[in-house]
DNA sequence: TTTTTTAATTGAACAGTGTTCATTTGTCGG
DNA sequence: CCGACAAATGAACACTGTTCAATTAAAAAA
């Protein structure tokens, strides 16, 4: 077969992706193979190196897609309780992150040679900037000089509690409640912003 | 070439740990393989399959030996810096995981499907015995109920901000001093359990 | 000591991987 | 209608993990 024209250049992009995902989620990155994506998609491997130059930077738009879904999430649950808006963050965190452990896995297993495109970085920063948000809305002072270097700490906080829960460490170490401690550290940082 | 007896079983399994950790610290997990392993240390890819089951488990040791490493820096840092030992500890930390970036991710970038082994559990827990210790040492209340929880909050909150630095996550959101926030943080959350 | 049994080591075989690229075949501007 | 371009293919290559019959040395038994 030669040149097709079934899709668009963009469809094509998100059709690989969506199957990419797809196969992401069942498999996890070690098992994740781009011969199949590109077969589940309705293309040959070459494809991928067409439309995206690289399997990484597939992988990579894989996981960017993943941050788009998992901002989503968030903001869902931000929506569902508007009282405890850090609790909902911290919660909103761990369940998405539990929901689809190979596809969260995928995010942070995953190490690009090169830079990551425009697009993905854009798309990463949408994740960052609701929790910039909320926290500066949770801080003693809204205007705290750093408050958003602030925030991604608190990000980096919670992230490491995770990681641990689906790395299976915490498990290991008989933690009964995570999503708990990652709480109770960031109050405790957060208070620690008054004076 | 059949049977040998050039090593006992430890010696080989300790060969073939020291060359899968020569090579993952060159390559990283996702180059690694386990051919290239076993040509380095004298033998052949079945070799392994014999002394440790399966790929995974000869990885699995690799990262029990890395704790060993990590453990063992930690312990000389805590030494030469008697009087700031929590600074110790995070700075530790941080400097061994940048310092072996693919020895490092290799632990928590490898899912093993099947249970670790004993050998590995308590080759892993000595790192966290070690910070546990400390981390009592430096609370308000030392005898606080749960103070080894807390601790491993503590871990996971470092770690957190560790993983950001070596996956580039903090690099992207040009994040100057990683480490300062991680040890703000940390003592944020010590402060906090007075009362 | 000689023979038998047992255990360790190999490497070919298999099915899969990522990556490259000559070849084919639609699409489109002139 | 045709030539130029672009997209899609899949065979080829060098690798991977995993299995396992065959080989050979060590240990046990005779």
């Amino acid at each position: 077969m030669g040149r097709r024209s079934d899709h668009t250049r963009d469809e094509l992009r998100a059709l690989l992706i969506a199957h990419g995902s797809a196969l992401m989620a069942e498999q996890g990155l070690a098992k994740f193979s781009g011969r199949e994506a590109a077969k589940r998609a309705g293309y040959s491997v070459g494809t991928i190196y067409n439309v995206f130059g690289s399997l990484d930077q597939l992988i990579a738009a894989i996981n960017s897609h993943t941050f788009s879904l998992w901002a989503e999430h968030l903001r869902a649950r931000l929506e569902g309780a508007p009282d405890d808006r850090i609790k909902a963050l911290v919660e909103g965190y761990f369940d998405f992150a539990l929901a689809h452990p190979n596809l969260w896995s995928a995010i942070y297993d995953h190490r690009l040679a090169d830079e990551l495109t425009e697009h993905d970085q854009e798309q990463r920063a949408v994740l960052t900037a609701i929790v910039e948000n909320e926290v500066r809305a949770a801080l003693p002072d809204p205007d705290m000089p750093g408050a958003d270097r602030f925030a991604r700490s608190l990000i980096a906080t919670v992230h490491g509690h995770c990681s641990y829960v689906v790395s299976g460490t915490f498990e290991l170490l008989d933690e009964p409640d995570p999503v708990g401690n990652a709480l109770a550290r960031v109050r405790e940082c957060i208070a620690a912003q008054r004076g």
